[in-house]
DNA sequence: ATAATACTTTACTTTTTTGTAAGGATTTTA
DNA sequence: TAAAATCCTTACAAAAAAGTAAAGTATTAT
């Protein structure tokens, strides 16, 4: 489980146009030569990027890309999606058969469950953390189980929480 | 940011040894047709796995594999960790640095910042999630954010608590 | 001792992902 | 209407990851 290559460097194209705004447009060489990549390859990431509908491009002469919405406006699940795809397989199962035809397990897998609380999880961070946060480096706060757990205490009230 | 293969057939023949627990032993193949997978692509899961001292092996007749801890000592983060490494490069803008010799947000990296977040965060879960609990489909409830702003509110705790 | 069992290591093949290249299509400007 | 600028598409090359194969080493039972 990593970040991938792409999913960092189309990050950064992106936050080169949500810094300029939905309203300013940079051609392609611009973005690659502010992040240091290659024309072919900050084309491909933009093309990536805009088939996802976060960018729109205008071509000929003083064309180039512009974000669809503002910084506030998108989420980082909305980018890491469009450039990796989801962090669990919908048909996680199915595709990970080792050598059988279905996976042995999948009358009832745990790991399957583990792994989808998992990217629950994590895309709550994700759904949480805009653009706008990334650029003005805010720090989305989230609580540790001991310390809720503690205030719930405190506070008097019952840990019956849905997840 | 997607769960690997090795990273998914490294736990489940994990699991299957937290299940039979630190005193049983069992062989490659054994492991391997309770998972579905070949023989060789088993034994180099488990040599991943002892390499990381997850399991210990015994050579020759008889010998097997069995797991070094049991299973509510064994948590994901230490499986997930061993199988595939960290979420984010500990070097990841030296690593990634496109077509120049170092990244060019060297001295200030906002992505960068956000990604180590997000691993922070991750790791909690991981680290909160024991082999026995997945065995035991334990399933462990973190609170939302909107959620616990409603029950601070209500229960009038002030809102700045450390991440 | 020797054969059988079972893990270990190294190297190789296949598949997937990453990154590049090249020619095509569109728009603007003169 | 032609040239210049710019994005678009497809195909290809390189690198990394996944998975296999084969020969080696250790242990036990006979």
């Amino acid at each position: 489980m990593k970040i991938t290559a792409i999913e960092k460097y189309g990050l950064r194209c992106l936050l080169v146009l949500a810094k300029v705004g939905p309203d300013t447009q940079l051609s392609i060489s611009e973005i690659a030569v502010k992040e240091g990549l290659s024309v072919p390859y900050t084309s491909k990431l933009l093309s990536i990027l805009r088939k996802a509908g976060l960018v729109q491009a205008e071509r000929g002469r003083g064309g180039g890309f512009n974000i669809t919405r503002k910084a506030a406006d998108i989420t980082l699940f909305d980018v890491l999606t469009a450039l990796g795809g989801p962090l669990v397989e919908p048909h996680h199962c199915s595709r990970y058969t080792g050598n059988l035809k279905e996976c042995i397990h999948i009358d009832r897998c745990s790991v399957h469950d583990v792994l989808d609380s998992l990217a629950d999880y994590v895309q709550q961070f994700l759904t949480d953390t805009t653009l706008e946060d990334i650029l003005k480096e805010n720090k989305t706060v989230y609580l540790k189980k001991d310390d809720y757990k503690l205030i719930l205490t405190r506070a008097g009230v019952e840990n019956k929480l849905t997840g």
